[in-house]
RNA sequence: GUGGGUGUAGCUCAGUUGGUUAGAGCACCAGAUUGUGGCUCUGGGGGCCAUGGGUUCAAAUCCCAUCACUCACCCCA
């Protein structure tokens, strides 16, 4: 038999009518920000990714699915959506129908890792960008949208933390005052540190290593070395989110692995969750739009990760849909009637209930098991006396009660008693 | 890539120091009503014990390999 590929997962009916909830919950409450979708192609050209998220690290370097076409072009499956949202605004020439760009996705994404609890290789995320604005506050309402969703969502105990990773004025300079505090115990760390010292620094700060962390405890810190545009840009963001009344935590060691980001980092962690317990990461990347060939254009957004936010739901018993039922079953007693059924369906469907037959000729008593199962309000019953007199027979799930309903009078006998 | 764990019915799992025909609960089907659900009772179907090899008089059980799933490392949503 063939089996779906390793770290994909199968979106089963029972769970699908879940996440279409979702969904909608996030389209109502993007609509409410004044965010709008933006949909792109789930592949793109290698190089965008290449250039866009960095060629060092991991997403680019080991985990992307990629592949030469027919033409010897060399294809990549989006891994994340900022590169592709940023190369399709910059395609379209969104910046100049408008200076400021609100955008969001649901989309698909792909890396080729090995799957684990929250980690597959086809995935989904969520996620908004505002494009064109370099303003603090549009830091915190991209904070604030990503809480809102989760609260509204119904989601408990969550954690944001926050940061600034500077920008390259200051960034720089920290960089080199990091290192050459690292340099003297650089043999004590960890061989994924030693390999991050002239690859990325910073990166060393969140290693979980024991050894690594007892060392990063007397580290200068970047938050104490920002340039004065970046700390006031920090400052202001913290007030923002104090006055909307968001709880945040700082942490300075907080650095995110691509390297897009300036300025503000902050992730969403859940405590429900396993070893990959952030269910949302994002920042500032106010370099990116130049990096992929277009004008210098500030932008911050976030990206979500869908599986992982059902993970924490069904951990916390959260569901948005209820259990679905049938309005009608309708049961024949022999074939007169059976044949008779698919156009009282049509019938009823037409006036708004949801209805099913039967389609394997069980017994009455096996459909009406089938009625239960499926928790209709009411089985209609046609049988050889119900077609003589132009009836139904109506029976009332929850009152057990039945009675005989004339055609002519059934749809509005159904409406006064759903 | 690397390491640990687990593979027995549709699902969740028992299965003794290797010993007759591999079990339970749930689910499914039928009956206890001639045209009627839930609750109860009775009966029934369903397993190449992941796959391949080995040890043994005898393997679901012990050994080896492979595969799959799973958790974790790296990293990320």
């Amino acid at each position: 038999m063939i089996k779906r590929i390793k770290g994909t997962h199968d979106l089963l009916p029972e769970d699908s009518r879940e996440w279409v909830a979702l969904e909608d919950l996030i389209r109502q409450i993007m609509d409410k920000y004044n965010f709008y979708e933006l949909r792109t192609p789930v592949f793109e050209n290698t190089e965008l990714f290449a250039r866009g998220i960095g060629q060092l690290t991991d997403i680019v370097s080991k985990e992307m699915y990629t592949f030469l076409d027919r033409g010897k072009k060399q294809i990549t499956l989006k891994p994340e959506m900022t590169a592709p949202i940023i190369r399709a605004y910059l395609e379209n020439k969104l910046y100049a129908k408008s200076q400021i760009n609100k955008i969001y996705y649901i989309a698909p994404l792909f890396r080729q890792e090995n799957p684990q609890a929250g980690r597959l290789r086809q995935f989904h995320q969520f996620g908004a960008e505002t494009i064109g604005t370099a303003a603090p506050e549009a830091d915190a309402e991209m904070i604030d949208l990503a809480m809102t969703v989760y609260d509204r969502f119904g989601l408990k105990g969550l954690q944001l933390t926050i940061n600034s990773v500077g920008d390259p004025q200051c960034r720089d300079p920290y960089k080199k005052t990091l290192q050459d505090y690292i340099r003297p115990h650089l043999h004590e760390y960890c061989p994924d540190c030693q390999r991050r010292f002239d690859e990325n620094p910073m990166r060393i700060l969140d290693c979980k290593n024991e050894a690594c962390r007892t060392l990063n405890q007397q580290a200068p810190k970047i938050v104490d070395n920002l340039c004065d545009d970046c700390q006031a840009h920090y400052d202001r963001l913290r007030d923002v989110l104090q006055a909307m009344g968001r709880q945040y935590e700082e942490d300075a060691y907080l650095v995110r692995g691509l390297d897009y980001y300036t300025r503000t980092v902050f992730e969403i962690t859940s405590p429900a969750l396993g070893a990959q317990n952030a269910i949302c990461g994002g920042g500032r990347y106010d370099l990116l739009a130049e990096e992929l060939g277009g004008p210098s254009t500030p932008a911050i957004g976030f990206a979500s990760g869908i599986e992982r936010l059902m993970m924490v739901a069904a951990e916390q018993v959260i569901r948005l849909v209820k259990e679905p039922r049938l309005d009608i079953f309708f049961a024949t007693v022999d074939d007169a009637a059976r044949h008779k059924a698919p156009e009282f369906l049509q019938w009823l469907r037409g006036n708004g209930f949801k209805c099913e037959m039967d389609f394997l000729q069980r017994s009455i008593k096996a459909q009406m098991r089938e009625a239960n199962r499926q928790n209709a309000r009411f089985v209609l019953i046609l049988g050889e006396q119900e077609l003589e007199d132009d009836v139904l027979s109506v029976k009332i799930m929850e009152q057990g009660q039945q009675q005989v309903v004339a055609r002519k009078e059934l749809i509005p006998f159904l409406n006064q008693r759903m």
